[in-house]
DNA sequence: TATCCTTAATAGATCGATCTCATCATGGCA
DNA sequence: TGCCATGATGAGATCGATCTATTAAGGATA
């Protein structure tokens, strides 16, 4: 079986067989032009006939570049961070770096030991939507000095930052909501822990403000990100004397819960009930109804974060830099207006 | 700002602070209980002081071990590799391991360079469920003999495997269709490229058989694994002349685009037409109506993946492994039986 | 022919930890 | 007192690559 205990090939064994020296395989190997043509066959040769593998582990070392990344997610079951997630992924294969997953279900504790972990690795830069419960005390701002890292989705003080508008979000489709003619407006399932929370309730009261209504605490409903979290809200909120006709949700899976919690009450999403939700999802663009949406561009947030990040890796000394794309309302049945 | 280049604080200069050499500082961080304690008071003082971090990747050097396993998936944006990623993420990270992640959008090509990337890096072990259109010749299955591999949720020749009795779970499911008065039932989803979607389909046409039921290849409509895949497949599925009543799904998102597809055509899901699902994701446990379905557990199909893997890592030379899970029905309200 | 360049290749140090093996106290015991 | 087991520490080699500085071999130029 393992009789011959196979060591592993190294550029030494190859520098041999070849009959060069270990600086020119490396040359080799890395494709620098200085190299004969005639010497680099012979020891691509040597490397096919002996199977050599590169160890870039090694050579990490000696470079002091890792070329790995952490990235750091709150929750990649929710569709927009694995859609960002993918993108991140994408272009940071690009520049020819891995990928160090961490995913911390809203753990602060496991936040930090998988900073500590990514930072030991060591990592050369990191990608974090940070947890929940964000008090003063930054897990991630603290290194901010030490080790390049971005912020992205979630603000994090301190940090670089690459984000949407929520609070212009927010704004348009309540206004939108209104304008239709659904004029009593609840907003479900943004989490006050969250700067993404925070901020699109500021967009919520700033739209109502604008359009002369009245801001009713009763109607702002947090819940978890998800589909259950917006199927009982609505619920909770249909209880309500005063009821509202439609909500602004915190995501579209919270806005795809919230149809679902309508329809069960024998209203019809759209119609009696307008629901607007955000980040324009695969699943928003069809369905009974069809999702009208904030479009945040999960895909687009991700290239740009792990852009930000690439940047400050080339140069960690410089002002910490944040990119607000700004999102746009995409009208489709779920808040036709008022019959 | 830079005036100053601090260089890395190494062991070296913690054993220079302290008085001690490299080997005992070394066994400090390490926590090894040979040193006395006021030595290791000592060092660790110096530790604090000189603000060292740990340099894992110098470690992986010497030790041979990079403490890194790869995680590939063919796409994180479905749910339920999401889970099963998250789960491996965990049980990797309880071990002591770094995940590097790796999405292949079901491209081989992309695959085939990730494998690289990966065992260059190069990572102790590789979990993957491997990309759709696999022939003969598997890039992953090349690797088995060279580094640890386990494959999950879709089966690759020669590797370690941890999967979920899919014949049997679709056997469950069209028997109990049958049984609460479906029988013209379709299958929508599977995709005859993956082990998954073949094994479902088998287990349908077994239970068909079993039933007493025609097999109808008219019935069979493969799609994308997504809500629109299911939402587009049911309504070609109800244009058939002699349309049927029922639909196993591949997986429950699926399920989910099925279910509006059918409300779309004016049908009530769960009565007139009954629908079961693959995989019970966390969507899938309320809604209007709740999804019955397939349990196959996510959550724990990562874990005995990670499982196998931390095996083979220890024991390279044992015999492939296998691991199935047995799936049970979870029913709930989508195919309560024709009225 | 002597000198200077250019090109191609190399020797040796280095990245930051760990491992092996040797050394030196120390204390228990005959 | 002398011997040995044990505990605590250190010197130097090592993991597998890359970097720096240098040399050797031709070719062009004067």
């Amino acid at each position: 079986m393992d009789a011959v205990q196979k060591r592993r090939v190294r550029l030494v064994d190859i520098a041999a067989d070849a009959g060069v020296s270990r600086a020119t395989a490396s040359l080799v190997i890395r494709n620098v032009p200085t190299v004969a043509e005639t010497t680099r066959k012979r020891v691509l040769k040597s490397v096919k006939r002996l199977g050599y593998v590169y160890h870039s582990g090694a050579a990490s070392l000696r470079t002091q570049q890792s070329n790995a990344v952490g990235l750091i997610v709150s929750d990649i079951t929710n569709p927009f961070f694995a859609e960002a997630s993918v993108a991140i992924e994408e272009r940071l294969a690009a520049a020819n770096y891995v990928t160090l997953l961490g995913n911390t279900s809203e753990d602060r504790v496991k936040e930090d030991r998988v900073l500590k972990t990514m930072r030991e690795f060591p990592a050369q830069g990191i990608l974090i939507c940070p947890a929940l419960e964000r008090d003063a005390s930054g897990g991630a701002s603290a290194l901010a000095d030490r080790l390049p890292i971005v912020s992205f989705a979630r603000r994090a003080p301190g940090l670089d930052y690459a984000g949407v508008d929520n609070a212009q979000g927010a704004e348009l489709a309540v206004e939108h909501l209104y304008q239709v003619g659904y004029h009593r407006i609840g907003f479900i399932g943004g989490n006050p822990n969250s700067s993404a929370g925070r901020e699109r309730l500021e967009g919520y009261q700033r739209a109502l403000a604008r359009s002369g209504l009245q801001f009713d605490p009763l109607l702002v409903i947090p819940s978890a990100p998800t589909r259950r979290g917006g199927y009982d809200s609505v619920q909770r909120l249909l209880q309500i004397e005063d009821r509202p006709t439609a909500a602004l949700c915190f995501n579209d899976v919270v806005a795809l819960g919230v149809v679902e919690g309508i329809q069960l009450a024998g209203l019809k999403p759209g119609e009696d009930f307008g629901v607007i939700g955000f980040n324009n999802i695969p699943d928003a663009s069809y369905g009974v109804p069809s999702l009208t949406t904030v479009d945040t561009s999960p895909r687009q947030l991700g290239e740009t974060a792990a852009e930000l990040l690439l940047k400050r890796i080339e140069q960690p000394d410089s002002p910490t830099r944040t990119v607000i794309l700004q999102p746009r309302l995409i009208v489709r049945e779920s808040c036709r207006g008022r019959t």
